[in-house]
DNA sequence: GCCGTTTTCGGCCCGACTGTTTTCAGTCG
């Protein structure tokens, strides 16, 4: 049984075992469809908004879930259970080594794979690597000189540093002089990022770009002769793969404008997304493609996204939600949500200056919410415990505090608001004094050091924390850095709820290396009734603008303006920030 | 292994490109 006391499982660790299981079964060569519904099923796992190990605790029947039935709810909980899985065990049992890391390789997939092992007995990197450098390889049947060098390559790069997502602020600085040049190309009429990118994922792994263009275009030598072009992956009339010198993968993909809808939805995504749609659309007889809806020959609808949506009878849903996360089913029952927008927001909440570790001054960062056609800045800079980036100390806080009443006065069209960013120290008190919390407007509340106390403690922490009745926001929830540093251990789902009944707000965090919280506890957010707010946590002027990032999170877990504190008034706004 | 306005069996999204082939399997998205 469950054990109450013990960390459950993380879901991410029992989708991984499923996906896992799929692959070995893929070697094997298994029925595909069973090895697609363990995909499925570790798919919507990892996507759940709950703790699975807790869910079944606590009686949720889990085929309920789209995708899960009763044989593998059954074998989740024996995951749950006891941390294994014995379908697994006995597969890596059967199939030695590590095949299924060879499967991850471009260019290999689970047969060639299984052939590799039958064949040369290759059971691991350092062997195909081997039987390539002797070229042993090109034996196999096949196998030829291409396919060898291609893998030679391909092991290249994975035995070089290779991180191969990036995170989407560094791919928008690829992507904006990649479509600027396309858009240069003879005949080019529209170019377009679809894919992750799109669909605002916090990172992406590669970039789909849709171009349509008037008809013997010769776009793809255009593209293929872009000067950060290192290798060109395959070259056809309608979609070529190149990797830049970054080794990160474009794809571009040419339609005709009458197709521009359904390719546009084609190459968005998700897959998952996609795969949902078209099976409504088969319900109907409809078959969707990315050249447009078809009955039979004739084809029915193609030029616009909404009306492809439109035609198989559902209202156009947004890029953002198009995970497979409920979406089409919301979209069926007309529940979708009416996702905030960059536009609704009115002002932002974490701004630092060079008071601490900001770069620009108070009327700087001040002017330049300004011109972002905001109504309201708060300046919320470090509290005294952290040092290292140059906590102020109380007195240091007061002038500032005296500073920003003075721009205030100076300023038209915008409303400073004297802030702080207070660290909730490891016993769970906040960093300032009741007397000083009591004359600001605005305090953000963070966890900046013991990353490491356990789920119980931290969130025991974050929990006392809330009950100081100053407590408004807390700032980036989980504290993870895309990439680099985990989430510390925290059970989201209690802090929300203790967030709720007492009208505590959290922040999404929209710093590009942050996007914390993530879109999962977005949606967990909507769901059980927090209110969010998205804040830059901007160090200098520029990164005002990571609101985009920020908003792109919120829309991907579902949440309205009406979910988002600062796309409210002033007035309106000043109600949720009094103390309790 | 899942699922059901095609409903408890018999389906399961669909097409492009490559490489190794002489007509297509494998892989990818």
């Amino acid at each position: 049984m469950f054990v109450k006391n013990a960390m459950p499982i993380p879901n991410s660790d029992i989708a991984d075992m499923l996906n896992q299981t799929a692959d070995l079964l893929e070697i094997q060569d298994e029925n595909p469809f069973r090895v697609r519904a363990y995909r499925n099923a570790s798919r919507t796992v990892r996507n759940l908004s709950g703790n699975a190990a807790e869910m079944i605790a606590e009686g949720t029947d889990l085929t309920e879930y789209q995708g899960i039935g009763k044989d593998l709810a059954g074998k989740i909980g024996q995951i749950v259970e006891t941390g294994a899985f014995d379908v697994l065990t006995s597969l890596r049992q059967q199939i030695p080594g590590e095949l299924d890391k060879l499967m991850h390789i471009s260019g290999l997939g689970a047969k060639r794979v299984a052939r590799l092992y039958k064949e040369l007995d290759i059971t691991n990197l350092e062997q195909l690597k081997q039987a390539v450098d002797s070229g042993r390889i090109r034996d196999v049947e096949g196998f030829g000189k291409k396919t060898e060098d291609n893998i030679r390559e391909e092991i290249g790069r994975l035995m070089g540093a290779d991180q191969k997502r990036l995170k989407i602020a560094v791919v928008e600085d690829l992507a904006a002089p990649l479509v600027a040049y396309l858009k240069k190309g003879e005949g080019v009429k529209q170019v377009t990022v679809a894919g992750s990118f799109r669909r605002r994922k916090d990172t992406v792994g590669d970039l789909d770009i849709l171009v349509t263009c008037k008809k013997h275009s010769n776009i793809m030598d255009h593209f293929t002769r872009y000067e950060d072009v290192q290798k060109i992956v395959s070259k056809g009339a309608t979609r070529s793969t190149v990797l830049l010198r970054s080794n990160f993968q474009v794809d571009v993909r040419v339609m005709q404008d009458a197709n521009y809808g359904a390719a546009l939805m084609y190459f968005t995504g998700s897959k998952e997304h996609n795969i949902a749609v078209r099976k409504i659309g088969l319900q109907k007889k409809l078959k969707l493609n990315e050249y447009g809806l078809f009955r039979g020959e004739k084809r029915v609808a193609g030029r616009t996204e909404s009306e492809v949506y439109a035609r198989i009878g559902l209202p156009y849903i947004e890029p953002e939600l198009r995970e497979n996360r409920g979406e089409v089913e919301a979209a069926q029952a007309n529940r979708l949500p009416k996702l905030v927008k960059l536009t609704d927001i009115k002002g932002d909440l974490h701004v630092h200056t060079n008071y601490t570790d900001g770069h620009n001054s108070i009327r700087e960062m001040a002017e330049a919410a300004k011109a972002l056609g905001y109504s309201y800045v708060a300046i919320t800079d470090h509290s005294q415990h952290l040092t290292i980036a140059g906590g102020l100390q109380p007195d240091a806080l007061r002038k500032q505090m005296e500073e920003i009443e003075a721009i205030d006065q100076s300023l038209r069209g915008i409303t400073l608001l004297k802030g702080t960013e207070v660290d909730i120290l490891e016993n769970g008190t906040l960093d300032w004094p009741s007397d000083l919390l009591a004359d600001l407007d605005v305090r953000v509340c963070s966890i900046h050091h013991q990353f490491t106390l356990s789920k119980e403690q931290q969130t025991t922490r974050i929990l006392k924390a809330m009950d100081n009745p100053y407590f408004n926001i807390l700032g980036h929830p989980t504290g993870r850095l895309i990439q680099d540093r985990q989430a510390y251990a925290v059970d989201m789902e209690r802090i929300m709820k203790a967030a709720a009944e007492r009208g505590c707000l959290l922040e999404v965090n929209a710093h590009s290396d942050r996007l914390d919280l993530n879109d999962i506890h977005c949606k967990m957010a909507a769901e059980l009734g927090v209110t969010v707010v998205i804040s830059t946590d901007s160090h200098r002027t520029s990164h005002l603008e990571n609101m985009r990032l920020g908003v792109g999170q919120a829309r991907r877990g579902w949440l309205e303006a009406g979910n988002v504190a600062n796309t409210r008034t002033l007035g309106e706004l000043r109600k949720l920030l009094k103390p309790r």
